[in-house]
RNA sequence: CCGGGGUUAGCUCAGUUGGUCAGAGCAGAGGACUCAUAAUCCUUUGGUCGUGGGUUCAAGUCCCACACCCCGGACCA
């Protein structure tokens, strides 16, 4: 077999510190769609997401909880790979933790690259510090709480006066570096509004980087080889410089000649939320560069969702949790609705009566009974099996042709994440197929012309096949089914490596048509609609 | 305080360089059909395009001011 084109993608790796909720699911599924369509379009895909686990905050959770870090660590991270494995289907190649000891290995040796540049260097560290934050803070981004608390004015949370030796990174040198780099890459960041602001916070002029720690051990510690000639405190690293790194790891670094790295570096596509663009448009180019490495070639910065217009948080209680949608909705109208409601990027606000009407319009009504009425009748007037079409005439090629056109249009909108666009315009396809087999009324043709009604049937049949083939990276299961039902042979490897689903139909496939002759059994409706549950 | 984005039918939103741009989907109303998950198809009701000015033969579409919302950033200890 000729070698596939790679494809590397990565969600942002979570803190471990709580419950997952509807907004990881979102990344989560998001990233999951974009590399199952990888998968099917031929790529040798590598899908990597995780948990990231040091910092003062863990280390002070843990010893409130009385666990040590890492026991507290492992048991968070199971329940998030478990929402990964058991709710969302999330079809991810490896589930990275920053405790895992190549990861270790892999931040140590970007650090030394970094040190090899003369990028790195002892300080001074004196600042308001703020645990939950992970950050410093100005003293003018701080205020004194009536209750003589000091907290960080933007999160509230409270604040200390911290002191102490540290490594800094020279990023103030990578200043005009990343500028030139985003001119000659207009399309490493997306999308370009987030992009944008991004742009001018560097344009502002960058400050070195605080990059380790001395006041606490919970992270990856510095090489002792390259500390012990300037100071006698063992210093670890600043979370997010070795949290940044899992994306090497995961590529196989620090062993560059592997064939793993030379296929996978640099990664396609970080996937990553709103308040974490600075970390992966400003400071992991910047590591990368200054450690001679290539840069991702994009990242891609989705928005947050919010519950009925509110921000979701736990003291408001809106928090929803990926289980209880997946329970409610099912999942692949839970990952239909996330992907087709919210142009992605922006922020979006979901209320059940939203979820619903996608659930009942779009797959119910639209693309389950369109299948379930076309399946019926053939099952019923062409003795159990895909009809031998005749000549096509122009509403039969135009809708065809409609179908075949979508297969484009959604990879250009794959390119950059715009998966609404995907189903938008596959779901149009979709309204004109319903208008084409009310047209055509082929239970009128039953009697009078029983060989354009097998026509009218077999068009019908090949634009859900083709439509099904699409939206296999969205809805797995259900994809699955209709294509079960409509007798196509499964092809490929394209299956993920934990999918729980079966055979998976490559996107090769579309190319393909239906094969007459090829038996079906009597349809069961695959897309129910919405039942709201009894009241009391 | 500075910068960016937004404010278009009941709801969610499209609207390129100013001139069929007043649109789509959902919801609502009427009709058709019976193959189908009471689904589908056709027709149709809704809007002075945030407010007030201005430029222009012509402005959701450009300019100015104002209001509200969102996102960045600065400052304010």
């Amino acid at each position: 077999m000729a070698d596939k084109p790679a494809y590397y993608i990565t969600t942002a790796i979570s803190y471990p510190n709580g419950e997952p909720h509807i907004g990881h699911a979102y990344e989560y599924i998001s990233a999951d769609v974009m590399a199952r369509f990888k998968r099917l379009d031929g790529y040798e895909t590598f899908f990597l997401t995780g948990t990231d686990e040091h910092g003062q905050k863990m280390q002070q959770n843990a010893e409130a909880q009385g666990l040590t870090p890492y026991e507290l660590a492992t048991r968070n991270a199971e329940a998030f790979k478990k929402v990964d494995d058991e709710v969302l289907d999330i079809s991810y190649d490896r589930f990275i933790r920053t405790t895992d000891p190549d990861h270790y290995e892999a931040s140590q040796a970007i650090w030394r690259r970094m040190v090899e540049a003369g990028d790195i260097y002892l300080d001074k560290y004196a600042g308001w510090y703020s645990v939950r934050d992970e950050a410093f803070y100005t003293e003018g981004e701080t205020e004194v709480r009536e209750d003589g608390v000091r907290c960080a004015a933007e999160t509230g949370t409270p604040v200390e006066w911290v002191e102490e030796e540290s490594y800094f990174f020279r990023l103030s040198k990578y200043t005009q570096p990343l500028l030139d780099f985003y001119r000659d890459n207009p399309d490493y960041g997306g999308p370009r509004s987030r992009f944008n602001e991004v742009i001018r916070f560097v344009e502002a002029g960058l400050n070195d980087l605080s990059i380790s720690r001395t006041t606490f051990d919970w992270g990856v510690p510095v090489p002792k080889d390259l500390t012990e000639s300037e100071t006698s405190l063992d210093h670890v690293m600043y979370v997010w410089v070795d949290a940044l790194t899992n994306y090497l790891t995961g590529a196989g670094f620090p062993d560059t000649d592997s064939e793993r790295f030379k296929k996978f570096w640099p990664a396609d596509l970080h996937l990553i939320g709103k308040d974490i663009s600075r970390f992966h448009c400003v400071f992991w180019p910047a590591f990368l560069m200054s450690a001679g490495l290539p840069l991702p070639k994009r990242v891609i910065i989705h928005g947050f969702l919010h519950n009925a217009g509110e921000k979701m948080s736990k003291s408001v209680g809106n928090v929803v949790a990926p289980e209880a949608w997946v329970e409610t909705y099912g999942l692949d109208a839970v990952r239909f609705f996330l992907l087709r409601e919210f142009p992605y990027g922006q922020d979006g606000s979901y209320t059940h009566d939203a979820v619903v009407s996608r659930k009942n319009s779009d797959l119910a009504n639209n693309l389950g009974n369109l299948a379930q009425r076309s399946l019926s009748m053939i099952v019923k007037n062409c003795d159990g099996a895909i009809p031998q079409p005749g000549e096509y005439d122009d509403a039969d090629r135009q809708i065809l042709q409609q179908a075949e056109s979508l297969l484009q249009i959604s990879r250009d909108a794959y390119e950059v994440q715009e998966f609404h666009r995907a189903l938008e315009r596959t779901w149009y396809v979709l309204g004109e197929a319903n208008a084409y087999f009310a047209e055509q009324a082929p239970w009128k043709l039953k009697n009078d012309d029983p060989e354009r009604m097998r026509t009218v049937l077999y068009v019908t049949a090949e634009v859900i096949r083709k439509v099904a083939l699409l939206i296999q990276p969205v809805m797995p299961g259900s994809a699955t089914q209709l294509l079960d039902a409509l007798g196509v042979p499964a092809s490929g490897d394209a299956g993920a490596t934990n999918a729980s689903n079966t055979g998976p139909r490559s996107f090769a496939a579309y190319a393909d048509q239906l094969a007459p002759g090829t038996s079906i059994a009597k349809p069961k409706p695959i897309f129910p609609r919405h039942e709201e549950p009894e009241e009391g």
